[in-house]
DNA sequence: GCAAAAGTGTTTGGGCTACACCCATGA
DNA sequence: TCATGGGTGTAGCCCAAACACTTTTGC
């Protein structure tokens, strides 16, 4: 190895993933309990490891808790303060995903101490993972504002006013459920079943899937995606 | 330190610089050669030390180069491809910077050797530093296409005109200057001046400068901010 | 037949776009 | 006086916001 190289001090890097999930009325994340720290709880994370890249690491880390693969991944924010973690300097490259929280509900439990928290009532978090969910809150607002990335959040098969509720949950606030499905449908991105939904309402709500090849072209472009 | 810390391997961590600057006709990137690599230009860079944050590593290393601070800094992306640096196994955190030409030109090449790059000209780069540049220049077409961020390219005072011919080049289009010029006066961010541009044109346009305290509270919020 | 949620249509105002003319000045 | 860039005004259009009524169905 070069001299310049020799000289330097390496450090530990981490991952921390930021889950969100929907549980029909209020946004959630998911938080464990891990190793030591029984009694804070803490993102879901883990160390980089030789061979992988952090895109990787950060997949690798979402699958041994959920059991999940294929789930929207996206790279928030590196943490480097010198004390974030006191014990040994680590920097951190947290992740935020959304995951439908329906497919895979069952297996969160089993192996990890874990919970979904409403993002309204969080508990204290290790370390600076409180800044991590802020940050990804903000983030997830930003993003779903022009990116028609919500419906990660929601089964394949889903209802106008599941989407509008969801909305509501990420923004805090009451979006009229006239412009909403205008401007939702405006998209085409949506795919109207034959399906009713049954057993919520007694009328029934059409169920909807997401037109996957539009939309894979749509999540690059931009999109103003808030109506009132 | 303990076991569950001691088994984790550490990596080296690196910081490079996007830095953005304007001269008035087009969109540049400061390029260095650096040490053993004599041959290829790549980004300014360095690595973390033991008592630095993140962000205040990439405002170190930039200072050294350019001797500025009080710079736009704003963190891109971590990368961390294992392979990125052929060498030893790295991971690089970048930012990206906005910084005003006029404020230091001529330190530049006193102990680097670096030189401007127009965007649509860039020579092949070290590593990975190609795709972070890419990155940065859509990140900042996506930003400041909401925020006000132009202005940090620009001196204290400037006119309407450049800044106009600042986002021309950063779309690499032509607005209409009816059109912009409103646009950017209505959002009251900007202080009109007494005084003319003298040399440029036979009329002399208007300086105006930001009107910082609004600036700094309107950075937070959505602005669309590209008109024709 | 009534309660509860789903679904649809219209009007209005503001902002974006497109476009054309006058102004100030140095040469 | 003329050439060059600076500065402003307007009409049309589209989209977004505000808002109300009908439909379906289980009980």
């Amino acid at each position: 190895m070069l001299d310049q190289y020799k000289q330097q001090h390496p450090y530990l890097v981490a991952l921390d993933s930021i889950i969100f999930g929907f549980d029909g009325e209020s946004l959630k994340v998911l938080l464990v309990k891990r190793g030591m720290e029984e009694r804070t709880w803490s993102l879901m994370g883990g160390w980089l490891q030789p061979v992988e890249s952090l895109e990787q690491a950060a997949a690798r880390i979402l699958f041994d808790l959920t059991g999940l693969t294929n789930v929207y991944l996206e790279q928030l924010h590196a943490f480097g303060d010198p004390h974030r973690d006191p014990i040994v300097r680590t920097v951190s490259v947290a992740y935020f995903s959304l995951v439908k929280v329906a497919d895979y509900e069952s297996k969160i439990t089993e192996t990890y101490q874990a919970r979904w928290f409403s993002i309204y009532n969080l508990p204290p978090l290790l370390f600076d993972h409180g800044d991590m969910v802020d940050l990804a809150i903000k983030r997830l607002r930003y993003k779903a504002a022009q990116h028609p990335i919500g419906f990660e959040l929601l089964p394949e098969k889903f209802t106008i006013p599941q989407l509008k509720k969801l909305y509501d949950a990420v923004y805090n606030t009451e979006f009229d459920k006239r412009n909403f499905s205008r401007k939702i449908l405006s998209t085409n991105l949506l795919i109207k079943l034959d399906e009713k939904q049954k057993g919520f309402s007694r009328k029934g709500a059409y169920y909807y899937q997401v037109d996957q090849t539009k939309y894979q072209q749509a999540t690059d472009s931009f999109l103003n995606f808030i109506p009132t």
